[in-house]
DNA sequence: AGGTCGACCTGGCAGC
DNA sequence: TGCTGCCAGGTCGACC
């Protein structure tokens, strides 16, 4: 589910709520989300103050005063919500010393959480590319990315080494801002082409994280609310619907076992 | 070495 | 109503 904006939504939220409190107790609905056991898991949270929250590409970072980290993945369903209301999908319960509490919930079971002494001893992070909204990124560095791939430009999007945190309603739509077939390699791009996306890119998560997200299904933001970016998708999900630029209906195609959302005869 | 594909899960929806 | 098949925001490991 959540990509770069929703997740980034997720920890402004939370970061407004959560620190300073005190995990008090932890309960396990089901350990199917956690990459260690339980008794450590808990054991590593137990009585900790929550001191910061960060993000990296689409994980959350909850640090601990023991300058352990809680990593949290909530991949296509899972979300982080405060103070709200347990159902059968709510997989954790955290309960802070102040009577508060977090729950994850989770429909799909992909989400997955650890504590860890450093990040780099989670996988996801090794191979990770820069950050979009961050310095890291530049138009140069892009360039040099896609000069030497003769993968379409959607799949690059979409690979977390080429650019963190861009998911597939984000490469569509960073694509049709773009007037850029998904199908163009990326070597085939002319340097102008390629500032468009470099720009777009950066536009669109912006403008994502400014109304909260997407909510296509299942994305809450922390206080369990939809985001609103959804209504103001040009192509995502929108097979057959017209193109808002030109009126022809938006298609359907298959990339790398993903579906692609966009116009031919505007994107080129 | 780089890239694609199925597996991991649950559930909503369309079609019959 | 109930079945089947397809689809979903992500990531990993097996395989080509």
């Amino acid at each position: 589910m959540p990509e770069l904006p929703e997740v980034e939504t997720i920890v402004r939220d939370l970061h407004s709520t959560l620190p300073q409190k005190v995990f008090s107790a932890i309960t396990i609905h089901d350990p199917l989300v956690l990459r260690q056991p339980g008794q450590e898991f808990v054991r590593r949270l137990k009585g900790r103050a929550i001191k910061d929250i960060t993000r990296r590409g689409k994980a959350v970072i909850i640090h601990l005063s023991s300058g352990e980290s809680l990593i949290v993945q909530v991949m296509m369903t899972g979300q982080l919500i405060v103070n709200g209301l347990s159902d059968r999908h709510t997989r954790l319960t955290f309960k802070f010393s102040d009577g508060t509490s977090l729950l994850y919930k989770d429909q799909r079971r992909f989400g997955q959480l650890r504590v860890v002494a450093g990040i780099d001893e989670v996988k996801y992070f090794h191979v990770l590319g820069p950050e979009p909204l961050s310095k890291d990124f530049t138009l140069e560095g892009m360039r040099r990315g896609l000069l030497h791939s003769g993968r379409p430009v959607k799949n690059l999007l979409l690979d977390h080494s080429f650019v963190a945190g861009i998911g597939n309603i984000y490469a569509c739509e960073i694509l049709f801002r773009s007037r850029l077939s998904p199908k163009r390699l990326g070597r085939r791009l002319r340097r102008n082409e390629a500032e468009a996306v470099f720009k777009n890119i950066r536009k669109v998560l912006k403008e994502a994280i400014r109304h909260r997200g997407s909510s296509m299904r299942n994305y809450r933001d922390a206080a369990g609310a939809k985001g609103r970016f959804n209504e103001r998708l040009s192509v995502y999900a929108r097979a057959g619907e017209p193109c808002p630029a030109c009126q022809k209906p938006i298609v359907r195609i298959i990339q790398a076992g993903r579906s692609t959302f966009y116009c031919r005869h505007c994107q080129k």
